[in-house]
RNA sequence: GCGCCAAUAGCUCAGCUGGAUAGAGCAACUGCCUUCUAAGCAGUAGGCCAGGGGUUCGAGUCCCUUUUGGCGCGCCA
């Protein structure tokens, strides 16, 4: 929260348990102890700028009617020394406070001297996190779910910067494991069939069937021609995987470039396999006792790890499994891997893992969160958010986005065609819970009906008022509490009202994972200047009251501004 | 069968740890530019919050259940 709300908010909270203690000691309350209860911003500005429950929330506590006990707060509440000059009982026994007007205008001040920082707070206290997202399989091109993630994911971060926390963006690359085996077969078959003809393999239904393989064996069939065919299939396939490979992760590090993300590290799983990490993961469980062999495998018995993130199955006969950790043939599975890999982000240093998962990994989460805990780490600390896939629309019609068709349409192709300030805009309007349709063609659409228009229309709108003030010889300036107390139309009060509440929806968009908080939030911050916009004019106006509201323009573009440029999407000065 | 996510206006979705008369944007209809950008604003219309139980001062929100949709339950990742 700014801190004019917070200490507003305290400092009322802090009043009405006064008051009830006050009441008991005078008895117009029973002796109980103090029920807890809330402070909230009331959705109707006719019933205050905020309201506490308190007096129903201790109907029970104090044996008596909600009205009554309102009255008995009431009776010793001591306003003094807050911004609340009022309250009034209402309804079932809310109790209504009203701000002292001196509040709105102070609020500009905070926003005129904090400018780019408005919004900033210590919430996170510095606390490391690392948010890992994306981390598509390098095997082909990234599609329209890496966008969602994408999107979700470097908002999420940034949300999380501003909330105070010390943030690290991670990809992680699995080039490792039989991903890349697979690829490396389709390369290997692709490459024959290009001289061999008939003669060549055919390509297995569950191999990789894309366009871009074909193309890459291509690309190595023109640089290096057809020396590969006398090799063996073991050496063939390494050539064709060791030249494929980087170039598929230089273009997803052009595409996440290109969507304006920057990672801190491009994380490679091999290097797990290499340094001997992933070895290490099964030692250490066999340590621990939690390993045994079957079947020439070796598995990871986590059942009771995992129950404790999952629902316990009900039936007998269902136990849940065990997990593989190193197949049959000696090659460790993902999941070990990934707990190496998990376990490797807590070593370095981070307090709290966030990773951005596809909603069908979320049988893996459970198991994940339990290893924590058996390799003797937290799994308390490993959040995943699970994000539900997105349906490109196209004329009204799903589009399907398999990777193996080869006709889905995929990230470069979305950036090609949609402008990314469009892309990054809203892929974050919907919460990750819910699944989402991507409407193509309104994204496409760069003239009307697209939200992201309507946000940065309202700064456009703004710069422009600036321009046409500033040839007359205006500018923005600081103004006297008496100039800002005659900010009092109802358009005015609610726009203000919106932007002191930007702190707070920050902290809470962190709190609860949720960056699409604030694509709403501004959305809403639009709509209120548009209105203010409609209803109070500048030039022409007496000039302290001109100057008010010129800094009250001044203040929405600085939120604007602040949360685009958060989010990475461009406010234009003029539209 | 078991589990995860969802179900709110014609469409896409908000609804903050349970609060007062359930909101917004599209779409529809009616108004508003000789004055700061009409990519805008104001207004009208549109709802058994999927159905049914329960918890309490109070339920769109929490619990149980039914129905419907999406996704999982691999020596895949």
């Amino acid at each position: 929260m700014s801190k004019l709300v917070k200490s507003s908010v305290e400092g009322l909270k802090k009043a009405i348990e006064n008051a009830m203690e006050s009441a008991i000691a005078a008895g117009d309350l029973p002796e109980a102890a103090l029920p807890s209860f809330t402070i909230e911003i009331p959705a109707d500005t006719s019933h205050g700028d905020f309201a506490t429950n308190a007096a129903m929330a201790g109907a029970r506590a104090f044996r008596s009617a909600p009205r009554k006990i309102a009255e008995a707060i009431v009776k010793h509440l001591s306003l003094e020394g807050t911004y609340f000059d009022r309250c009034e009982i209402a309804g079932p026994g809310f109790i209504n406070f009203f701000l002292n007007h001196r509040f709105f205008g102070d609020i500009l001040k905070d926003v005129r001297r904090m400018g780019d920082n408005y919004g900033r707070s210590d919430y996170g206290k510095g606390e490391k996190v690392m948010v890992e997202f994306v981390s598509a399989n390098p095997t082909g091109p990234m599609h329209m779910g890496n966008a969602r993630g994408g999107a979700l994911g470097d908002c999420l971060a940034a949300v999380l910067d501003a909330a105070g926390y010390n943030v690290w963006r991670e990809f992680y690359v699995n080039d490792a494991g039989n991903q890349i085996e697979k690829f490396g077969l389709s390369l290997s078959i692709r490459y024959q069939q290009l001289f061999a003809g008939e003669n060549a393999p055919e390509l297995p239904e569950d191999s990789y069937h894309g366009e871009d393989i074909l193309d890459l064996a291509k690309a190595y069939a023109a640089e290096n021609g057809d020396s590969l065919m006398g090799k063996t299939e073991e050496e063939r396939r390494s050539a064709l995987v060791a030249f494929a490979l980087p170039r598929n992760i230089a273009k997803m590090k052009a595409d996440m470039k290109k969507y304006r993300i920057e990672y801190d590290e491009w994380f490679l799983e091999s290097s797990l396999h290499k340094s001997g990490a992933v070895k290490a993961v099964v030692d250490l469980l066999t340590e621990k006792g939690l390993t045994y062999e079957q079947d020439g495998a070796i598995w990871y018995k986590g059942a009771d790890f995992t129950a404790k993130y999952a629902k316990v199955k009900t039936k007998d006969d269902e136990q849940p499994k065990d997990e593989v950790l190193v197949r049959q043939n000696g090659n460790p599975t993902y999941m070990t891997a990934d707990i190496a890999y998990h376990k490797n982000k807590f070593d370095r240093g981070f307090s709290r893992c966030i990773d951005i998962w596809g909603a069908d990994h979320h049988g893996h989460v459970a198991r994940m969160k339990g290893a924590m805990d058996a390799i003797g780490l937290d799994g308390e600390k490993l959040d995943v958010i699970l994000m539900q896939l997105v349906r490109l629309m196209k004329d009204g019609q799903p589009v399907r986005m398999s990777k193996r068709t080869g006709k889905a349409i995929q990230l470069g192709d979305l950036l090609d065609e949609v402008p990314v300030d469009a892309a990054r805009f809203l892929f974050n309007m919907r919460e990750s819970s819910s699944q989402m349709d991507f409407d193509l063609d309104l994204a496409v659409q760069q003239d009307a009906q697209n939200p992201v228009y309507y946000v940065q229309y309202a700064h456009a709108r703004i710069c422009s008022l600036f321009r046409k003030m500033q040839e007359s010889g205006v500018t923005v300036r600081d103004c006297t509490d008496e100039e800002l107390q005659k900010l009092t139309a109802p358009e005015e009060i609610e726009l203000i009202r919106h932007i002191s509440a930007y702190t707070d929806e920050i902290v809470q968009a962190a709190r609860d994972y949720d960056p699409a908080r604030i694509t709403r939030y501004v959305i809403t911050l639009a709509n209120l200047f548009h209105r203010f916009y409609g209803a109070c004019r500048i030039a022409g106006e007496e000039e302290g009251l001109a100057a008010a509201r010129l800094l009250l323009c001044d203040a929405v573009s600085t939120v604007i501004c602040n949360v685009l440029r958060m989010f990475k999407i461009s406010a234009p000065e003029s539209m």
